[in-house]
DNA sequence: CACTGTGAATGAGTTCACAGCT
DNA sequence: AGCTGTGAACTCATTCACAGTG
């Protein structure tokens, strides 16, 4: 989504004390080819001015109510691990408007301990938790077989939206947007075009392939 | 990369005691459109035989191979906290042939600090790291300010293939590819649909926008 | 005869290029 | 004069549909 990186810009140049900016400056800051920000940027309605450019703090705040950053997201962690445990306290998420209420774990020997400002409490409790805490975002830091039943719980629970770091194929109930980040995945990418450029040196005959994990 | 997925559900079929198989329920399991999946493998110079399908297991030994899985790769984690930790914990990585050799951070009190099997190093040690651990992969788990000068430095030391946490966009130098992982934005990602089914309820004007991190 | 490999058709997403405001 | 908003051209990826083959 090239919202998120329009909105890391402006927010740059706001600290900047920038007041406004041109789609070229913008683009340029994204990393993105001015017209494709243009096209993104009247689409979501927001209007610019012609001879003039656009003006940061506006836009900005366009782009987050956009992005729903103005409303609180109640997250739930699932899995306890040194990953969950990880995503639990990182600094990016908070800022955001995401605040973690709760981490669950299967494991009776990590059910109860604190984690940061959390206890962790059973996953068999995942119903009553989401309810509890009117939860809205899971993230699923689990091992991937175990991935798919949580997805299915959590569907039934009323959470839409899920992210999940565990390395599987899932299928989303209907109505409920999984996202997926898997970690060996894109390190096999890497490896992946290491191995192509040391052998062929450009583009060999095998482009495409869906660079997307 | 689709090749990816296509492994992982080889392997399940392998594991499964499944010898053959075809371009649909590869496809199925992939969670893709079958022709495309013979698109790639076609592509990929692998052979089919028609009629029949693929062999699970030459096929599958095929893909790891083009995605280098048969080398070991040596990888490098920048960042002591919490997520290089537990990065460098994940079990998903070593039985896919990555090896982590070492972990920096610039922080006095991490350095020398034992995490699982290895010692903190100091960040300004970087060079001789990469050289004497012959480090072909980095992993950047850096707040974002200091993902740019590491890349960089990782560059001049020789490390061709980079996988980023940062919450930042980053100028990849000539000849080395930098994947990025931003947590942040996954969960904006989320938001974002989440905000638009609640309005909509399907297909509103904004489609598109990119719908890749 | 079933299933692969692939040219041709479609479709999505991006870039170009310029008309239209301010 | 300068920069946005956008139709039209283009590029790249996916899907269709079928000829070719073990």
């Amino acid at each position: 989504m090239r919202l998120t990186q329009y909105l890391r810009a402006l927010n740059a140049l706001d600290t900047q004390g920038v007041e406004r900016t041109s789609s070229g400056v913008l683009a340029e800051a994204a990393g993105v080819n001015p017209a494709i920000l243009r096209k993104d940027l009247s689409l979501l309605g927001s209007y610019g001015t012609r001879g003039v450019g656009y003006v940061v703090r506006e836009l900005a705040d366009h782009i987050s109510r956009t992005l729903g950053l103005d409303q609180d997201w109640r997250v739930l962690i699932v899995g306890a691990g040194n990953l969950g445990r990880a995503l639990s306290g990182y600094a990016g998420f908070r800022s955001r408007g995401f605040h973690v209420k709760a981490m669950l774990d299967s494991d009776p020997d990590l059910v109860g301990h604190r984690v940061g400002e959390l206890v962790v409490r059973d996953a068999a409790e995942l119903g009553a938790v989401v309810t509890e805490q009117q939860i809205n975002i899971a993230v699923l830091a689990v091992p991937g077989a175990a991935a798919q039943p949580l997805v299915d719980q959590l569907a039934d629970a009323g959470v839409k939206s899920i992210l999940s770091f565990a390395p599987h194929v899932i299928r989303a109930p209907r109505g409920v947007e999984v996202r997926r980040v898997d970690l060996s995945t894109e390190l096999q990418i890497l490896a992946y075009h290491a191995v192509r450029n040391d052998l062929e040196t450009g583009q060999g005959p095998l482009s495409g392939l869906g660079t997307e994990a």
